[in-house]
DNA sequence: AGAGAGAAAATGGTTAAACCATTATAACAC
DNA sequence: GTGTTATAATGGTTTAACCATTTTCTCTCT
């Protein structure tokens, strides 16, 4: 019924300002923000409750500041790097698991598959077997080449990402690959008939989307993404 | 190569102390930091920095300022909050549209309705079929009860999220909602034909998802959440 | 005229001291 | 005891000053 009375604090109005105008438009990426000298007197407040906003603004990525003679605030292009950030907090705190960001993983990566089916033009191919064609040879150099392997294939997972041309799971999918690839990397150590099986895997789901099957992609994917988590969790055990 | 060159700001460096100890568990959640005067001294700088630096730690979550005696920075036991606010602004800010955001929407619930046909327990079930009912009885009232029938119909989507467990599903659902409800609110005006049907289908989805039908729910899901972007898109034109 | 050095100015970063607003606790009056 | 009031601790805000960085202009030397 009732939601919780808000803090008046002068520095939070400020915030919320320039906020809506960032948002709304009538600050584009790259418009520098007055001085904090000038914001002062735009707002009636001192400079000491400009920096606290702006601080704020820094910290939600809206803004970045420059130093120097027409330097200032400057606002920011959209980024998934604050996300990502606040996701990495919460899995340091332990609120979010490994286990429950690799299951979210596996549904966004089959959708992002079976979309991909869909989408995928000549070039996209090319550029996906490309890709796929260095994974293989990272396979075959065995496991000292691991990483380069896992490298290869989050490039193909942001490449499909990319091809539904869908700029929310393009961001998502950064936003998860961000902070669930470090764990993979520290901690799968894998055999190299495992890295073999896992580039079988993406060479079916690359033919899958080629051929525009999207559901046959989905159940790939989901499946190659699910034996990373299975790996993991042995490893975390 | 090379990294970029960090800022040398006094108050980053007060951040990242405060944040390890919160991160290494010097800091519990609860515990209360001294006071901005006292900050002073241990960190020898003046007051307008360690301000600046409790709004960075404000803004990530991780602290939370409360006034009067005895008051001051209290470590806060993390939330999700943080990271949907940051997606919300994402998606806000790099103008992503509804159609993106919707399509986005329909492979996120068909995920969460599989996961929710396997894991509803008979508690589950019963707070499903109790905001179906009424749902229903708001459709059979007719359109001047659309915006409680949608309130019911986003309540059992939200209610199949926690049902997952996982609160990155959770967390991503909420968002994705209220970045995309208030549109369809606003320019859906169904007529009392549509309603029913709509309750149709959210009758066969708690009817899947209460036999662990997962693929039947994800099926449905979709087709259901679809269906309200063609109508959106229909009304956007 | 061109190039380099250096001064000047704009701007963020930091400090200090003071006062206001809010809140918990202690002291006091009944 | 109980209710009220005073006190003190603490965050919120203001002001004024100075430092550090960066750009731009100016001047001097060749």
């Amino acid at each position: 019924m009732f939601s919780p009375a808000k803090q008046n604090r002068v520095f939070q109005d400020v915030v919320q300002q320039i906020q809506e105008h960032i948002l709304s438009g009538t600050l584009k990426t790259g418009d520098t923000l007055p001085s904090e000298r000038d914001l002062r007197t735009v707002f009636q407040v001192s400079r000491g409750t400009i920096r606290e906003a702006l601080r704020v603004l820094e910290q939600k990525g809206l803004i970045e500041i420059k130093l120097g003679v027409g330097g200032g605030a400057v606002v920011r292009s959209a980024s998934v790097d604050k996300v990502a950030e606040s996701l990495a907090l919460l899995i340091r705190h332990q609120k979010v698991s490994l286990g429950h960001l690799a299951e979210f993983r596996e549904g966004l990566e089959g959708d992002i598959a079976a979309l991909a089916s869909q989408r995928a033009d000549t070039d996209d191919i090319l550029c996906l077997e490309t890709l796929l064609q260095k994974a293989q040879e990272y396979a075959e150099k065995g496991t000292e080449y691991t990483g380069q392997f896992l490298e290869a294939d989050r490039n193909i997972h942001l490449t499909l990402a990319r091809i539904t041309g869908n700029p929310v799971y393009e961001s998502v999918e950064q936003i998860v690959q961000g902070n669930i690839i470090p764990y993979y990397e520290s901690r799968l150590e894998m055999e190299a008939r495992r890295l073999r099986e896992n580039c079988n895997d993406l060479q079916g789901i690359v033919e899958a989307v080629k051929l525009g099957r999207a559901e046959e992609a989905r159940s790939l994917t989901r499946k190659h993404v699910a034996k990373f988590s299975t790996y993991m969790e042995k490893k975390v055990r």
